[in-house]
Parts: C-alpha cells; structure tokens; sequence
DNA sequence: AAAATCTACGGAAACGTTTACGGAGCACTA
DNA sequence: TAGTGCTCCGTAAACGTTTCCGTAGATTTT
C-alpha cells in the first residue's frame, strides 16, 4: 500500500481527517484511545506526512538552500558540513546544488529554489556570473541570502568571507624574508573577488617591501589542476623565471607542484611555494605544501547561523551582515 | 512584493485562475491578447510556480534523493557529479544528503525523502548499518531505489558496484609480482561489503600464488586518514613488519604513506603501497601512488540511468538490476 | 432542575496548482 | 431559422495538510 495519508488512516478509524491530525501532533483535543489508534495505524501503515502538503499551508518549509560551483573540492565541502550540522540541530534541512561555475545553471538553481519555497538561501556565486538580478530578486522576495567566499558587492545580502587580502599579505611577506627575488603570482579569474583581493594583498605586501610588481609575473587560471599546469609551465620557462609562486589556491599549487616536477625544477631551493586553503592533502605533499589556512568549517557554521536568524526574525531588516575571519600562514617544507 | 500566486495574477487580470494556468502552460485553449497579458504580468511580478503544489497535483516531483556517506570524499563527489548531469538531462533535480556514516542520520534521511516524495532514491550506504529496514520499505512504497558502491544483500533494489574482489586480487598479484613477501592489508570497516570483496580478492591472489595469509598482517580501520595512520603505525612496528600493503582506499594509503614518512621507512624500497580509488591527488604525491582506479563518474551516471528507467516505467517491475564496473591497477612509484 | 463547564470530535477553509467538464458567444452551414 | 461547430473562458474537484470554530454530549456547578 503505497502512500498512505491522513485521510486514509481517517476512513479506516472512522473518523474526522482533524482528529487524525490532532492525534498524531500530540494535541490535548483527542481522546488517548483515539490518539492510541491513530498512532498504531500510522505506524502500521508506514505512514510519512508530505512535507509539500504541510510546506503549503503552513507556507515554511524549514529548508534552506545551498549552492555551491562545486562539491569536489575539499574547500566547498567543508563549507557545506558546517552549515548542515547547525542546519540539522535547528531542525532545519539543507538542499545542495553545484552550479559548475556556470551562470545559466545558477539562474536556474535560484528559480528552483524560490520555487521550492525555501527559507533562505547560502550561495557561494560561480565565476562566471557577472549580472546579479537573479540574486538581488531574493530581496524583493523577502528571502534571506547569505553569499560566502565567492561573494559580490553588487549584490544585497550578508557576507562571510575569509581576509583574502591578509592571507595574499602573508603569503607574499613571507617568501620576501625568505630572500626570494623574483616573485610571481598564479592567479585566479579575474572578475572573482577572492582572486583580486589575494592579488591585491600580495601587491600590498610587495609595495610595502619596495620591490616591484612586474606584469610578467602574474598569471591567471581556473581553480583546476590541469589549467593550472599548464599555465604554471608557460610561466616557469620565460627568460627570467620567478624564484618564487604564490598560487591563489591549493588547487592551483598542485599544477605549480607538478609543472616543477616535470621541468626537474627543485622545490623549495630553486622555486619557493606557497598555497592557499590548507587542504587535507598539503602535509602529505612531497614536499609538503606550505599555504594559507582559511576556515572553511567556521564559514559554514557561521552562514547557517546567520540565515537562521534572520529566517527566525524576518522583522529585523537591519543592515546586511559582515563577516571576515582571519587567515594564518601554515609554514612547511615547499617555501 | 513577496511570493506571488496565480491566484494573485488572475485577481489583477479579473480572469479565472484556470486560465492564468493554461496560459503560462502554452496551451491551446486561450486567446494570445489574454496569455500576453498574463506572461508579461507574471514576468513583471517574478512569479515563480510553486513546485510543492504542483508535486501535490502531480504526484510527481521530478526529483531524486541522493545520500551518501559523505561529501567531502572525491570518490562520491565524483559519483554526485555523475547522476546529477545525467538527471538534469532529464529534467530532473537532485537532493543530496549525507548520512556521515550514521546509521540513524540515514534513517532520518529516508524518513524525509519519502516525506518529500522524491520520485527515487540513490543511496550508498552508511557503514554503520546493519538494520535495513528503512531502505527495504522503499520497495513497499513503490519508490524505485539503487545501492551504488556500498551496497547491501538484504536489502531490495537495483545494485551498482566496482569489482571489487578483481581490484583486490590485482593488487595483491602485482605485489607479489614484484617479489613481495610480507604482504599486509590494511583493511576497511568490517561489515561493508566492499571491505570483505576486496580483502576477498587479495586473499585470493595469495592463495592462487601459494602464499600464506597471517592474521597479524591484517589490520582495520575507518576510511578517514587520521585513523588510518593510526592503524598503520601499529602495522609497520610489529617484530616482523610487512614489506607491502594494499590499503583499501587511497584516503587509507595516504594514512599509511604518512607512518611510513613518521618512521622514516622508504617507499617503495623498504615498503610497496597500493592503494584503491585512484584519487586526484594520487599522482601528485610523493611517491606518486600506484592504486586501483574505479569508475566513479561512470557509476553516478550508470545509477542516474537505471533509476530514471524505472521511474519512466514503474509498470516494468523487473528483477533488480546489478552493474558490475571493472576495475584496473594503475602503476605508479609506490609499488 | 437549570445553567455552566469540559471533553472529544467534526466541518470547512486555506495553502497553490492542474485539469476535466461545461457553457456562452459567435460564425458558419443547410 | 435552427442547428452545428469553434473559440475562449469559468467552475469545481482534487492533491495532503493544518487550524479555527462550532457543537453534541457528558459532567459539574449553582
């Protein structure tokens, strides 16, 4: 008997759809035998209650929706256990969705979402996405956002991010004091602001250590191995090859990794490295990845709690929230 | 204005909700003046169809329930990836879930799905699980349900799986091969099925190769890389210690490659290491790993297919479907 | 004995859709 | 002129819940 609901269990005890309901909600308005019979049918019967049926009318779906551009990478899914776990222990539910960094399938994925009538939404943009209606209609909605790590100004929403600009500061010191000379920088796309915040704290730390920025020294990729690879080995065999990378990610370190290997170029003495993530794998490295540490767990925990307090308390309009947590320099064997 | 209903636009226009209906669905049965009006009002508002009344109406979602064991793994992000292309293809979207290996989480997770009333469920196993009832009542239910990767016999419902007893036996043999005689196994949680397959496998190439299998060169562990080094340490202090392991993934051999670095035991001259999975990360390490590669995408998209299948035609209620993938050793510098 | 209170339940509206059915208005045919 | 056939639209039921309100009958209070 596939699909049992509250009016079959209601024709089967001969009696009102209300009572069953009031039954199994534990109400003080029905008899215990009553409620007795209820229950035992409803477990019988493998009873599930419709979440769509309950989402209608009591127009909550106690759902929030999270999108990411991508599950594989140990960054995204950190995020996404901090944010369920706070999710799950405030009773609330968390639907998943990647975007592949494509703007058309986040379009999409928003329009899901409203129409799946979730509570809040937690998104961290694709790189691609560079006109916003799609987010700034959640406004007008009165649903809240929260945009983590790959956030955008020109968007209304809070914001959770790591001091992208202190960890590209602390990167570029660091292989300064090391004596590096030539200073280079493996960038990320462009119009992604965690890839212009790093660059800008890396050019902060090199101004303020009066060497200079030379264009030949910066390079941009996607966040893929592969790209990475190949952008890293154009770069390591210029004229003048820089002593020194800065990679805008671990992802984007492990093509500089293996661009080096493959030109037998020696790590750390005749190129130094530094990442950015601290990924689970960068200790195990040969050699070990020095890099970045951002914490993804406390980004996800802290946009959950964020979305659940304003879901809880929509009459709070106040202004945006901000959030910035620090970085720190997790020193090992590749710089 | 927040969250319109068609019942709003058909207020606005003084036409009945019937026919808003109709209008947004292209259908014949209305003047083109009148759906002009009605999608440029609905384009003007961002009304977005509320898909938890449709689900109502339809009895149909579109949607198919995913859990997993956990997200920040490749292997299942990689699966994730694969039955979400195929079921978008389709029309479809994809709910994750992870049951963090949590026996009760994945019963919670059930409960919510069928409550959802996803059209199908793909799941791979918690391997805390030894009581299948919440998964064989999915077949009372009529909701269609494929097992990929972890699998169980007592549990009804289409199966997806590596050959697992064939990695394991290819790893073992090439050990041998190479002229190994202390041949340990670092082995996963006891009551998954891929654990026993491919200890199954490795027993079997040692017995085909007249090999003796000791119980002292058999340790266990979870598939998370801090107890696997644990396990490990232990392992490679033994009087006798092993000269080769086959970690049965490669999370695990990564917990073993970092004992082997802590005790200072060459890889692979003093020790051989194949690992199972065939990670990203498998060819950057150092020694880069020799492992079993598995088609993880393939399964994601080989689940997607049977699933749809079966939802597509719930009429055909043929015997449960089993896909084997092969397998295949990938020689690298560990082994 | 009448009035007031309590207990346990049912009726019905509402949430936002889809869709089967019927019908008004009009033009055309015989 | 009456009948036939379109075109376009509205009515209403249904999906599975929750919840407000009303009420019959039993019990207690005056």
């Amino acid at each position: 008997m596939p699909q049992v609901s509250i009016k079959d269990i209601a024709r089967m005890l001969n009696i009102s759809i209300a009572t069953v309901s009031r039954a199994l909600h534990d109400r003080y308005d029905v008899h215990p035998e009553t409620r007795k019979k209820v229950l035992e049918l409803a477990e019988k019967l493998n009873y599930r209650p419709s979440s769509q049926a309950i989402g209608l009318v009591k127009r909550r779906t106690n759902t929030i929706g999270m999108v990411v551009p991508e599950i594989d990478n140990q960054f995204f899914s950190e995020i996404i256990n901090g944010l369920e776990n706070v999710a799950y222990q405030a009773g609330f539910n968390v639907m998943i969705f990647q975007s592949q960094n494509i703007y058309e399938r986040e379009v999409k994925i928003i329009d899901q979402l409203i129409g799946a009538r979730v509570d809040g939404i937690a998104i961290s943009i694709a790189s691609s996405t560079v006109d916003f209606k799609h987010l700034n209609l959640l406004k007008e909605m009165d649903i809240p956002l929260v945009m983590f790590d790959r956030v955008s100004d020109e968007v209304y929403g809070h914001k959770i991010i790591n001091d992208n600009i202190e960890g590209g500061y602390l990167a570029a010191e660091y292989l300064i004091k090391q004596g590096r000379k030539r200073i280079a920088h493996v960038g990320g796309v462009e119009n992604l602001k965690i890839s212009q915040q790093r660059l800008h704290g890396f050019k902060a730390a090199l101004r303020d250590y009066q060497m200079e920025f030379k264009e030949e020294y910066l390079v941009r990729t996607t966040f893929k191995i592969e790209d990475s690879f190949q952008a890293a080995l154009k770069l390591l065999q210029i004229p003048e090859p820089p002593d020194a990378i800065f990679a805008v990610s671990d992802y984007v370190a492990l093509g500089v990794l293996k661009a080096a290997k493959e030109l037998n170029i020696k790590i750390p003495e005749e190129l130094a490295l530094v990442g950015f993530s601290n990924l689970a794998v960068a200790p195990l490295l040969e050699p070990s990845l020095t890099t970045i540490n951002q914490q993804s767990y406390a980004i996800g925990e802290e946009s959950a709690r964020i979305l659940l307090e304003h879901i809880a308390h929509p009459e709070l309009k106040t202004e945006p929230e901000n959030k910035i947590f620090k970085t720190n320099l997790v020193i090992r064997n590749s710089a």
